[in-house]
DNA sequence: TATGATATTGAATGTCAATGTCATGATATA
DNA sequence: TATATCATGACATTGACATTCAATATCATA
């Protein structure tokens, strides 16, 4: 973490640039989380740390990320983009319709088969996005809530 | 397409509506086009040929037909999305990053697979989004340019 | 440490696709 | 044709995201 960090400054300022308290802020609340975090997410759970961060700091900075590589961007058509850490291997997502919790899968089979289209197309496949809907297991199975009474 | 189109106007009055010659127009071109088409497209198409169709009708008209099952939205990240017919069998994308075009495949054995992982997962699926990003044959030998001069 | 160049900040504003509002026009039914 | 109600097109509003800008933070150099 402490690492990574250190890795990140070194690589903005080999780019020109500085290093700076809010964005070291957010960059650890992000990885932190681990989640599948929209930018609206994200900055509560900074601000909750840190309550003068703006909104625009954490676009900036997850954009940031994006370009250096450490983040990726993703998009279940919820009307606000997500953001996860580009850290872990390549997997595609279960989205729940329900609760809104997104998990992940690989299936090198469907990678596969995936470049056998491209190519059956005469297509050169740089990327793909596959994200499955439905509804998780918490969800399917509902708690006994609890009531306030 | 005379019958489709009669059969879209008999449910939208069996659902209380009526019928419009703005909305015949726009619909008649949607299918016609065949295509995967941004309501912008489509509102420039349909504009060709009656001068006066505003935009929101267009997205109205667009919504319906979702609703109705006619249509599918599709969003392929660019910002806006793209409407399809939906009389066509389930089918995934290719998009081409250089020109846009898109095309069609289907994988039976991809779509099983998906089943599968969410099964293994305890997901219940519902639907799910494929799409490969890349460069199509065509953008991939350009032609010769046809010089001004 | 003090200086100055420059990157970064948060707030405000701009942008753009999509949706909502509303007065007017079109359509169905008797 | 009268009446009720739906649909239209122009325009305003929304919400996510990008951009602008004056103030501030960072950092190499003296
Ligand atoms: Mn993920
Ligand atoms: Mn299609
Ligand atoms: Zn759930
Ligand atoms: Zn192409």
């Amino acid at each position: 973490m402490k690492r990574l960090l250190r890795q990140i400054d070194s690589e903005i300022s080999a780019l020109g640039g500085k290093r700076s308290r809010s964005r070291a802020s957010i960059i650890e609340v992000f990885f932190r989380s681990g989640r599948h975090l929209t930018v609206d997410e994200l900055t509560s759970e900074v601000r909750a740390r840190n309550r003068d961060i703006g909104a625009a700091t954490v676009y900036r900075t997850l954009k940031l990320l994006s370009r250096l590589g450490y983040a990726k961007e993703l998009d279940f058509g919820e009307g606000a983009r997500r953001y996860e850490s580009s850290l872990t291997a390549h997997h595609d997502h279960l989205v729940c319709t329900g609760c809104g919790n997104v998990s992940e899968f690989e299936e090198p089979r469907i990678e596969r088969l995936q470049d056998e289209v491209a190519k059956k197309h005469g297509f050169v496949p740089t990327m793909h996005r596959l994200a499955i809907y439905g509804t998780c297991p918490r969800c399917l199975s509902p708690q006994p809530r609890e009531t306030a009474e």
